[in-house]
DNA sequence: ACTGTCAACGCGGTAA
DNA sequence: TTACCGCGTTGACAGT
């Protein structure tokens, strides 16, 4: 396959890396998945988008254009070293000898990926083999990227908790320390204050005065106070074993 | 030189 | 066993 880089001023040494960058047939088997086809493909059942990491190019989706329609960019690079996996398989690296390049995919690609993910998150292998033929890319590269683009996807979900999460600790905070000020103030109002007490029986005992209010109620008058409420305890409610 | 991004890798887990 | 996924990591590369 044919190599070049979208990038305009690398693209004569993209042109001097002309690697066999084949879709097909595959010595150029990747990491673990130089499998056969799944018998049952699995339907998509989770659709996950975020418009900011969205990647709209106007114009190209859906087809690339001929010019561009076997390509992939690679950008020249350091060769990296070979490297065989565990189960003797040979990785993209290892190509006649020449180390791996670093892919980048043209932008019409990420485009028509994008457009892709927003539809399913994942995809099964018929549509993988599809996108994979359309973008002319190894069905594995197309696993990758939406791999990736999963993990990008969560990543930025969490950022977006986490962001929430610290408005809501610096809010409860903020009202930690409004209502600790509150306290105060009523502590010291309650130091000049003479001191009242609620005697459960609605008699006055010990050395405090009964409050105005429970007065009032033992005098048979309407509760100025709310009845002491119930707290709900959930192991109360437990079913009976 | 440093840092962020991203394609790719390696491994463990899981479902069929 | 196979195919796939999530996760952590690596390394190439671009931008500063």
């Amino acid at each position: 396959m044919e190599v070049y880089d979208d990038r305009d001023d690398v693209q004569e040494t993209a042109l001097s890396l002309r690697l066999n960058y084949d879709g097909g047939s595959s010595h150029l088997s990747t990491g673990d998945h130089p499998r056969p086809q799944a018998a049952t493909p699995v339907e998509p059942s989770l659709t996950l988008v975020l418009p900011s990491m969205a990647c709209s190019v106007s114009g190209v989706v859906g087809r690339m254009p001929s010019s561009h329609s076997v390509i992939s960019s690679i950008s020249g690079g350091r060769p990296s070293k070979v490297k065989r996996e565990n189960d003797g398989r040979i990785s993209d690296e290892e190509e006649d000898g020449a180390a791996r390049k670093k892919l980048r995919l043209t932008k019409e690609q990420s485009a028509l990926l994008e457009d892709k993910f927003k539809e399913h998150a994942t995809l099964n292998p018929k549509q993988k083999q599809a996108l994979a033929r359309q973008l002319n890319l190894r069905p594995r590269q197309v696993e990758v990227w939406f791999q990736n683009r999963r993990a990008r996807t969560k990543l930025k979900k969490t950022e977006v908790e986490c962001e929430f999460l610290r408005k809501c600790c610096e809010t409860l905070r903020e009202e930690n320390r409004r209502l600790l000020q509150e306290i105060q103030e009523l502590k010291s109002l309650d130091l000049q204050a003479p001191r009242y007490m609620h005697p459960p029986g609605g008699a006055a005992a010990g050395t405090f005065q009964t409050c105005p209010s429970c007065k009032n109620r033992d005098e048979g008058g309407s509760p100025a106070v709310a009845p002491k409420t119930r707290f709900f305890n959930p192991f109360a409610h437990s079913a009976a074993y």
